[in-house]
DNA sequence: TCGCACACGTTATAGCATAACGCAATTGAT
DNA sequence: ATCAATTGCGTTATGCTATAACGTGTGCGA
């Protein structure tokens, strides 16, 4: 799953994520793309949905937003499950990957036959500049 | 946080998801609590605010919905981390719990003296039933 | 050249969550 | 007893998040 070229409403979208500090829902990415013509919702939704297909931005269940990568160039899709902490102050965002935890999870949903599609690790709090 | 008596309200919503057999929208929960005098969103948003402060409730943040606890009468804000495997066929969810995924990831935020508030860990795909 | 896949644009709608107001009941300190 | 603070509740309105359904254009291989 490499990505592709991107297409101008990709490149228009991971463009305004790669140069966001922190993590931007899909109508904050619409907003700033109005002066690009965007108009609707589901030019964002459309553009995002391939680019997280092609790994290259990751969503963020908890808060509804979208980050890029936190690894340009690399495939994050073979990294095992990726994990983020999320400071609920300066909203900055810390992408990471545990392998250790990933085995703990693999064994469990092998233990119980479960077959994971798509696993979500989100540690909400406080940053150490914000915690101070 | 022990749980003290529920009011009414909240009694209502906690019954109707211990009753269920899988986990609920907010307004699933509305619609099912009509006959009881629900008329508005914020009568079940306010009795989850306070159930899952209780710990007898959980909320799926990436499938927007809400599940009973599946530890009747413990406390669960006391068995460390929750995690969820959640089947997208037939919605059933499983709860559980691993101490050593807990215990690295708190590695990690001890590190980066990341302050953590609260940690989702949510495992979506098929259970043993569905991915036959 | 036909058919297919894909990106795109638009309008409308569905689904999730909270703000802001006011009222009633409870509690507990003075 | 009474006042103030807290908590739960009801209602209306609104805002945010996401997708359905339709149609257009373009490129490309059979």
């Amino acid at each position: 799953m490499n990505a592709p070229l991107l297409t101008k409403n990709q490149a228009l979208v991971f463009d305004v994520l790669e140069k966001a500090d922190g993590p931007l829902s899909a109508y904050t990415i619409l907003d700033k793309l109005r002066d690009h013509g965007f108009r609707a919702p589901l030019q964002v939704y459309r553009a995002l949905e391939k680019l997280l297909e092609y790994g290259v931005v990751h969503r963020l269940e908890s808060i509804n937003s979208f980050v890029a990568c936190a690894h340009p160039g690399e495939n994050c899709h073979s990294h095992g499950i990726v994990a983020f902490a999320i400071c609920e102050s300066c909203s900055q965002v810390m992408e990471f990957h545990d392998h250790e935890v990933d085995h703990r999870l693999m064994d469990w949903t092998r233990g119980k036959k479960f077959k994971a599609e798509k696993t979500t690790i989100e540690i909400r709090g406080l940053c150490e500049a914000c915690a101070a």
